[in-house]
DNA sequence: GATCTCGATTGATCTGGGTCAAAGTTTCTG
DNA sequence: CAGAAACTTTGACCCAGATCAATCGAGATC
């Protein structure tokens, strides 16, 4: 996946279709996004934004991985979102930004220029109300998390986050495989950690158990399969299938 | 704080004016949204709304105190939002609420049926970017909570809860007092301990430390008074004054 | 006034996860 | 290939907050 070229690409060819923005929008408004948009490439470990900074673009994950995320002034910090490719970022009508934003990955981001984006926000309303839609599954996802965070085991922590990447995982492949399912964890001991108000020792720790449980298999300290997702999400405290990421 | 009847009362005069819904309205989107609304009581620990339950309406806290909760099979239940006097409740082209609703005090909410609602907003764009703006405010104020529920002490979270209720009550006064304001407490110590991730012991104990430590006063159980808001704040590991109820 | 109930407080004890510390791995770099 | 740097694992110990339990109001209800 690398950062197509400006010049090469239209809204109607992104690599993403901007989920969030684009998917009702007629060729007009295609156009219109177009002439306002630019791809911009940050390296692994690059802050994007910096919570209070004035924002001008808003845009979507096109590659890469991406963490909001939220800090004491003592250091302590708080994941609060987690990006991955086709997710929204930015927040219509706001000029700061609330968290901060940094690439956890290589990341390409397709920006549109935050006033003209505004503009044709107010003249097309489903963009408007694609964008409520998008927001209320974020706060859905954020209070999810909240019960996460709020109520559950460290263990229960652990599977709850792996049961979220992986069903995220699947509903980005053809075919959403249930069973025997791995990917790629694109966070580090830490940035786990973060998500889930742990300490990187008690990841570490929870994760040897629940490979030395089955529930889990690991190769290498990334690639992580899946044997039984009905197990993980028991494992989880999760009958429902509630839960996406912000 | 009676409830109004029905036929007495246009959206225009409502007691709350329903801040979220009706800023910016002229005469004639409220005469619409007058005709489909209505008032509805209920007592306190009823429930308004069950998760997963069709919603058929929107609307208004006019008065008295909800709470959002989730809760797990084995009964732990994580409080994810607070419903103060014009608060709003719904989530327009959503069917299935997603959390539970439960009226804490008595509760008269204003609320417009659903469908018609939905109608209004397709053909009044500020409608829906007035639901943009909320929402984005109650997403805020759910990652600043991640931040509390995952890394904060005890003590911290009781104090940023406290900071928060009086902030918000501070806003809703005519004069906003910064010292000596004194309030009361909504919650019981169960529905602290609740929204806070504790248990409520833990809430218990913390509430007589700070007290004992004259960070508050406690006249009675409820009514609590902050002689000095700024080392609230400190208490509460918060120099920014960020945070404010979903 | 006696009793019940519901919430709040306080104490004693236990434990899950934090803290501190030491190795082990993997990847990068010279 | 050696050495460094970054990430991960594992161990030993400790403590904040959970759990279990008893007591104490303040309204209700009789």
């Amino acid at each position: 996946m690398n950062a197509p070229t400006i010049s090469a690409v239209t809204c109607g060819d992104c690599p993403i279709r901007h989920r969030a923005v684009c998917a009702r929008c007629d060729t007009d408004e295609l156009n219109e996004l177009d002439a306002i948009k630019y791809y911009r490439t940050y390296e692994a470990g690059q802050p994007i934004i910096w919570s209070g900074d004035v924002m001008n673009f808003v845009g979507s994950v096109v590659s890469g991985i991406a963490t909001l995320t939220q800090t004491m002034e003592d250091g302590r910090t708080q994941m609060v979102g987690l990006l991955l490719p086709s997710d929204f970022v930015g927040r219509p009508g706001r000029d700061g930004a609330a968290y901060n934003v940094v690439a956890t990955t290589e990341v390409v981001m397709c920006c549109f220029r935050k006033k003209p984006f505004e503009d044709l926000m107010v003249r097309t309303p489903h963009i408007a109300h694609r964008l409520l839609e998008m927001t209320l599954d974020e706060l859905d996802a954020a209070r999810e998390w909240m019960l996460v965070l709020g109520r559950k085991t460290a263990r229960e922590k652990i599977a709850s986050l792996l049961s979220i990447i992986a069903r995220r995982d699947a509903s980005l492949t053809p075919k959403g495989a249930t069973n025997n399912m791995s990917f790629d964890l694109p966070l580090t001991r830490e940035a786990m950690a973060d998500y889930l108000g742990l300490t990187l020792e008690t990841v570490s720790r929870q994760m040897s158990a629940l490979k030395k449980d089955g529930v889990i298999e690991l190769e290498g300290k990334r690639r992580v399969t899946i044997p039984d997702m009905g197990r993980l999400m028991e494992e989880a405290g999760d009958d429902s299938d509630g839960g996406l990421i912000g």
